[in-house]
DNA sequence: GTCTATACTCTGATAGAC
DNA sequence: GTCTATCAGAGTATAGAC
């Protein structure tokens, strides 16, 4: 059903890899990539291995061979995900200048949100069902990561690089804006034409208001 | 399991209402009310008659004596919804003040995200598995008024009464703002520490961001 | 109106032939 | 590695007693 796409970034070195040959690999990819398809729309509850199997053109029980079980599926495409999900903030970087720190870290998520929609609306399904999976994830990772993201706007913010507004909403308010391009395309399709491209216009709006908020 | 809460507005008039006994209300209200618990959170397809039954403390044949079956009780669901999810977008005035409009209706959304974020979560959901039930609402009704108000917007900026941006982004900004402290509610709490209110210092932070943008 | 029992389908997962 | 066959359990829905 879908085409193939480029593989959302993976980094080597994850824990209990054993050797596969290449026929292997890539019939895992091609799971995880249907996989991906149904989770993203569905939930995990929502989604079947059928419908994956499908997808993927292949049989039920050749599925399990390839996985233990769906919440392996599930738990590897998350892993994926969280992996390079933190990047953009992490590259938020002290010593440039804040303004264009936020301006790009801004870019950076809505390319994200171009590139790996379905990334985008797998995450949103995880947090709309109370984030079950990636709980540990959160608080252990992404809490203290924003913390300290905060703390340096605060810090720009007192210096007067930046207005002096909310560290937290701030961040909550470049998630919300660019990852709502990805998690409501469908909507956002219906309203402006479906041979629309959701994110066109996107960027210039967003540069256009992060200027004007941030300016000191 | 969950606390009865303030029925999401429900008007009168809806086609094909049988008349019921106070008993009938009652209870398809308790069973709305459960079935609004897990529909936002599994969506549909991950939804299970017998976790509502559960949670409305009714049995799953005592359940299906109110509903004819599933999709009715989630169709119902999504009617009183979104009878009422336009009613802020439609509030926005001509003859008001571009900017006092404009906020108003900022905060008419947030408040709909602190009121009733199971509802945002439902329609979220929806959106995500591609708007399947509530596609021809958003063609038919959705649309058009936001056509309109994105020409009265428009209409305002060639004025000069607002900065010149585009009218489309502006209204999507404004729900993916607002929407996300209840959908992503989850994410913040474990971000913010349990015992904070996702909301607390949303509306400041809102106010100031749309001030800047909108000023001509 | 509410319950127990049950029919029937879907879903996750396994066995075993090839 | 891949398939057919199959099972056990969950899930939707109905029958029928009370």
């Amino acid at each position: 059903m879908s085409a193939p796409r480029p593989e959302f970034a993976r980094k080597s070195g994850s824990a209990g890899q054993r050797p596969r040959s290449r026929i292997q690999k890539r019939n895992r990819q091609i799971i995880l990539d249907a996989a991906l398809e149904v989770f993203s729309t569905h939930g995990f509850r929502g989604a079947t291995l059928d419908q994956i199997a499908l997808e993927a053109g292949l049989s039920k029980p050749n599925l399990l061979y390839y996985f233990d079980n769906k919440d392996t599926i599930h738990r590897d495409l998350l892993t994926q995900l969280l992996d390079t999900w933190l990047d953009p903030l992490r590259m938020l970087d002290p010593r440039g200048d804040p303004q264009t720190e936020i301006m790009a870290y801004m870019r950076r998520k809505l390319e994200m949100s171009r590139a790996y929609p379905r990334e985008s609306r797998l995450f949103a399904n995880e947090i709309l069902q109370g984030a079950p999976r990636i709980e540990p994830f959160i608080r252990a990772e992404l809490r203290p990561l924003v913390d300290a993201k905060a703390q340096l706007l605060t810090d720009w913010a007192r210096a007067g690089r930046i207005a002096p507004i909310d560290p937290y909403h701030l961040i909550f308010s470049i998630w919300a804006l660019t990852q709502h391009y990805a998690d409501f395309a469908a909507q956002i399709g219906m309203i402006r034409g479906d041979g629309h491209d959701p994110l066109d216009g996107a960027e210039p709006f967003l540069e256009a208001l992060y200027t004007r908020l941030l300016a000191p």
